[in-house]
DNA sequence: TAGATTGTTAATCGATTAACAATC
DNA sequence: TAGATTGTTAATCGATTAACAATC
């Protein structure tokens, strides 16, 4: 069953698998099971098999997975078989943590440019990259098939800065700053806000009993 | 209709809420509808209205929701009407990044001690804040009823990480090291992995044509 | 009163899981 | 051949959305 419409749990499943997958190459580990990588990866083999079958029959019955073919596979659909650029938006704390990440990144995804509207900021260096101003952002993402923009910028500079990146030509955007940002639906934005993932944490902190269906608590008991 | 249990999906979207919210407090605004909610987030009113039902009435038919009243009852079941102190384990570039977001996060949720294993880190400061060293951690989670940990080390340490968060007492982890950390079913986990978020956006990146039903590409056509 | 908007039930939609024939 | 495991259909589960009576 080839395409249909993915939805996007599929897709952020994917990259899990690869990560595994690479770890499983790196160990000279050639076939791997639906059943392993489920366990491995807290998933139900079925849903495993299911999300790997929407893009091709990548695996063998009674065998499993080659490890090395399904990475190759995973790659292509995710396109980190091409080089794909990355410009930074905002030189602040958490830019410059992200910029070192490259390391973690395989090498054809890339930050390729780093800009920020500070006066103070233009002109150091983060990583190897020279801080751009705001001014060069079009021509630098154009001249550099710049595909993906990051936003590290304060909340009430990220839509503006989003604004930029799309009149730009930038077709996704990651964005750090705890707002939602508005923009055409072709454009594909995906927000990472740690406020957001503390804050919903501190939900499921248990404050006495709730769900105690263990016989262990004997303090308030 | 009060309790029953509580999708993920609902506890996530109601820092999304109480963010808003605040934004409207501070510009005075006393009531804000359902609808107006949606539209400002990108969600279906009748989602939020009865994403807020779960945990009480909080509305007033006719009217709306009680701007103050609403981020009080949000800000009480997310617990972040008490005090919750955090700790961060890596002083790395993002755990730098991330100790500096104390000034975004309420004052009742702060990181209060940080550790690190490098002992070239440990006794340098981090936003007022002195590095420890690993051995100290136990006491100083306990001393401090720290109650959620922040894991910013290299992946192949964070599993050990999250060991000794464990042990210490910690009763839920935010991991930001691009790795399926495996604990209890009581300590409740959140990933907060950029790597996966880049990869599946390089996904929707459009490589030519797909579901061009706009009339606009004309290059390439 | 008329208009607006909630809380909630019912309908829809979509995603996960189970089950199993095909087959290595 | 016997055992293992895929790809896929059907069953289940859960989440979103529509609709509307209640009521401010």
């Amino acid at each position: 069953m080839k395409s249909d419409k993915i939805s996007e749990a599929v897709v952020r499943r994917l990259p899990v698998y690869l990560r595994y997958l690479n770890e499983l190459h790196k160990r000279e580990v050639t076939t791997v099971s639906s059943q392993e990588l489920g366990q491995k990866l807290d998933l139900n083999p079925a849903q495993i098999r299911k999300d790997l079958a929407y893009f091709g029959d990548f695996g063998r019955k009674g065998i499993g997975y080659d490890v090395s073919y399904l990475i190759e596979k995973i790659r292509q659909i995710l396109k980190l078989d091409q080089r794909i650029n990355v410009a930074l938006v905002g030189a602040g704390n958490l830019g410059h943590a992200l910029s070192n990440y490259n390391a973690f990144l395989k090498d054809n995804m890339k930050i390729v440019a780093v800009f920020d509207a500070h006066p103070a900021k233009i002109g150091t260096s983060i990583n190897n990259l020279t801080v751009q101003p705001m001014e060069e952002l079009e021509r630098t993402v154009r001249d550099n098939a710049i595909r993906i923009g990051i936003i590290t910028v304060p909340d009430f500079e990220a839509q503006n800065v989003a604004n930029q990146l799309i009149s730009a030509g930038i077709e996704a955007i990651l964005n750090f700053a705890p707002i939602i940002l508005k923009a055409p639906a072709h454009i594909r934005i995906h927000t990472a806000d740690f406020t957001t993932d503390l804050q919903s944490l501190a939900y499921y902190l248990d404050n006495g009993k709730e769900e105690s269906a263990h016989e262990e608590t004997q303090v308030d008991g």
